[in-house]
DNA sequence: GTCTATAGGCGGATAGAC
DNA sequence: GTCTATCCGCCTATAGAC
């Protein structure tokens, strides 16, 4: 891609207000939610008129989709980046900083949070260009525990006979290098991360927890557990 | 409350027509989400005009609530015949039952589940009236541990000591004959339970998980195990 | 690329007659 | 309790001029 220097004007403004609409989308997303995103209210609040929108975006749900788009990539690099800060760190404290990146993440971006991991959007259906966006989380995770994998430094978590096939099969499709039970248990910390998270930002903590960094922070520790990460 | 019979027609017919627009509603939830949920509409469906509508429902809002209500309150019974069906069964096959019906639960109800663990709606406040039911499904578990606790077969959770005076604040203000570790330990699962159905109704396993029953039925058996439930 | 104008809808809420 | 009528607002999307 090249830079905004080489490229003329003209592609320079598109991209600059192509940036534009998608901030003031995601001001109206924090006040009225995903489900009444409006072409011609984010175009009212740039003093544009509605019609001229369909230059950048085609059609309202493809406003959303790039709004998707970016807070899963905003996600993933703030997770990465928390990763990347602890180059060489035992594993389990790359999966602490992750989680906590996680967690820090969505209380900064509440509304993207619920764009992605809370109720679908009816009437609107994701296309395949979220799905790696959507993937950078967890193929994280999976690279933590591939480090330790490989470093030797893994126990291998139960596994119920009956579910092995299933297993085998996640493992096939995810990282054939690591053990299927290992697969499996991390799926599963990695729904109930998202439950911790999603659980603090919707409000069922209220008048619950109250030291919710500290509950956190020791619900993965036994998260990592769970997966067979050596304590850190 | 007297019954139908002994209450004058009058009354009978408004709980009916209270019924009816509660249904209708709940269709509507289905297709357009919490946000769009329109008073207009659901007249329209009922062949009323909207401003009838207000004779039952002073505002949209109090529609919701009254739909919010209804929902954790369908959830909470779902839980609590669960648990009924397994009178004197060992506390961690009560837990395992609890948590299937749960997610038996939002599967059929995928939309009432989005409005009561999903994102927030925007512009929507719930009121006080809300909190009992909400607490039910919660306080199910407080009992099934609390069970296992008198029993003598309750072990004690991991707790660091920063968590400590969090963990005897919960337990002060939900279970006061508990240990506090073990209050942390449920709470942390309560909230974890949720992320593994929230995961699967969101579409968060789509392509990732296949085998969901099998796969939910062993996670929340280690989140019993994570509580300090003797296995059933 | 942006504008005006337009088509063809939708919503919450209230007043006042019956 | 239900009706009509009304106020005042909102939306997606397109056509065609500039």
């Amino acid at each position: 891609m090249s830079s905004d220097i080489t490229r003329g004007a003209r592609a320079r403004a598109r991209t600059e207000i192509t940036a534009a609409i998608k901030d003031e989308a995601r001001r109206q997303l924090a006040a009225d939610g995903a489900a009444k995103l409006s072409l011609r209210a984010v175009a009212r609040a740039l003093g544009m008129v509605s019609s001229a929108l369909y230059r950048y975006f085609p059609s309202r749900d493809d406003l959303l989709t790039a709004l998707i788009i970016d807070a899963y990539d905003s996600l993933g690099e703030a997770a990465e980046s928390a990763d990347a800060a602890l180059a060489g760190a035992p594993p389990a404290r790359r999966w602490s900083a992750v989680c906590e990146a996680v967690r820090r993440w969505a209380l900064a971006h509440p509304h993207e949070y619920a764009l992605i991991y809370g109720s679908p959007v009816p009437g609107y259906s994701a296309p395949q260009t979220t799905v790696p966006p959507a993937a950078r989380v967890g193929l994280l995770f999976l690279r933590i525990v591939g480090d330790a994998h490989r470093a030797g430094e893994l126990s291998a978590p139960e596994l119920p006979p009956v579910l092995r096939p299933e297993a085998e099969r996640m493992a096939a499709d995810l990282a054939p290098e690591l053990p299927p039970e290992t697969v499996s248990a991390l799926v599963a910390a990695w729904a109930q991360l998202f439950g911790l998270v999603s659980f603090e930002l919707f409000g069922q903590f209220n008048r619950v927890v109250e030291e919710r960094e500290e509950f956190f922070r020791h619900a993965v520790a036994r998260l990592a557990d769970g997966v067979g990460l050596p304590r850190g």
